[in-house]
DNA sequence: AGCAGTTTGAAACAGGTGTTTGATTCTGTC
DNA sequence: GACAGAATCAAACACCTGTTTCAAACTGCT
């Protein structure tokens, strides 16, 4: 009366017959990637992959067990591909953070795997399915972590987690720019760029600008100029009316 | 035997019929923001508006272009709502920057328009449509412009253009971070907003953490404790494989 | 009131979607 | 070689989509 059974349900993986199931994987990264969950066909993926379109629900189950094995799928290569490098004891935080980010950028940006893994998250961010509860404690919280170590060295145990917190996103953001906006890139600055092929300097921009930010934060007063305060207008709408 | 005539195009503004249009933007907006372009249907929208399904096609021609319309009209009403206050003779870069980002914040973040705008935009990120080219030149492209005086004249004449923009990009990348990661930012800092209700939080972290940035790269050599070199592994595929 | 033009409404259309079906082929095993 | 189970296939199903149709209601004139 439930579900019938489907064969990615037996976990014996020596089966002899999962060709078919290995090439809708790879086809439904690839289509997913391009034009995401809802746009992707099955009838797409299948003929992609060789196989009927029977073939997904055989398989799988349906169209979004599919995806969510995609995407975890993706998820696992990009880290296995890019891992973030082990720190050794001589290791500075600094070199920690770059280490850090150059791993993130190459996950996301990654030209082998086609950007597959940023551009599937990216989706996800907009219209996240299940997929990323999973997704985010299996992959995210672990990175986020990380990332608060790192900080945590660099900035010293005065700042609370609060603060830690927003510095890991102020880094993160800037990462993510890249893989999240290229739509706008590309439109903004025509012939230019901001993909794998410029993964170092990318790398070694953010790296500077958020070392910086964070050296400077941590030791707070070397204020150059201090700001003269200005008579500061903290209600938005109250800029230009005064027209009639 | 082309297109049939629909009342937009007549610019007539005065019609007395368009309060169904007007419903039809309102309802679309709604829409749209919550769910995208492509889950969004015309049979919803219309209901929402209290019109006949019929209603989008007559008074828009098809879904694509309500679509456009409501775009701009959002992108237009965030900008009004939340302008980049004039800046005096007297207003600091440093004001200058934090007035950017707190606008820019208050635009994509904003309560009032319950964050249409935002959504919006990160969708228009993951699947653009013909909207978006309209609107990088009417909007983003100006607004990137205003950001590089105002960073110019943080760290003088110096830089490039090329640095210059890169700058801007950790900026824009960091507020954007807020609007285009909620779902994950909701899995991972439970009960933790980072919405309207901390706008002010965020503009100044970000405000503080740019500006500490740029000084600090503006002048580089303050190096307290340069990163001695490690071995430094480049090949990212080199990790662990080795189990034959 | 009468009438042309505009706007609505219910219903239908045409096309595409994920999924299911049931027969057919393949595969390994006795 | 026979046979059970797994895997494939073409076809159909059921549903939802944007869009069209065309008659009915409404509108502002004169």
């Amino acid at each position: 009366m439930p579900d019938k059974f489907h064969p990615q349900t037996r976990s014996a993986p020596g089966g002899a017959h999962d060709a078919t199931r290995r090439a809708l994987l790879d086809a439904g990264a690839d289509v997913f990637a391009e034009v995401g969950f809802h746009h992707a066909t099955v009838r797409d993926i299948c003929r992609r992959a060789g196989a009927n379109v029977a073939a997904v629900n055989y398989h799988f189950g349906d169209k979004e067990t599919l995806y969510a094995e995609v995407l975890a799928e993706q998820s696992r290569l990009a880290m296995a591909l890019h891992p973030l490098p082990a720190a050794g004891p001589d290791t500075t935080p600094a070199q920690r953070l770059e280490d850090f980010i150059r791993a993130f950028l190459q996950r996301v940006l990654s030209a082998e795997l086609s950007a597959r893994h940023g551009r599937m998250m990216a989706r996800e961010m907009v219209e996240p399915t299940r997929a990323l509860d999973r997704l985010v404690a299996e992959s995210i919280r672990p990175q986020s972590a990380a990332l608060s170590v790192i900080l945590r060295d660099l900035v010293g145990p005065g700042p609370s987690e609060e603060t830690l917190r927003l510095l890991g996103m102020s880094v993160v953001g800037q990462i993510l720019f890249y893989c999240h906006c290229q739509p706008v890139l590309i439109r903004l600055f025509p012939g230019m760029p901001f993909n794998a092929e410029r993964l170092d300097t990318l790398t070694l921009h953010i790296t500077a600008f958020s070392l910086a930010a964070v050296r400077g934060l941590s030791q707070p007063p070397v204020a150059p100029a201090r700001v003269p305060r200005r008579p500061k207008t903290p209600s938005p709408p109250a800029g230009r009316r005064r027209r009639s």
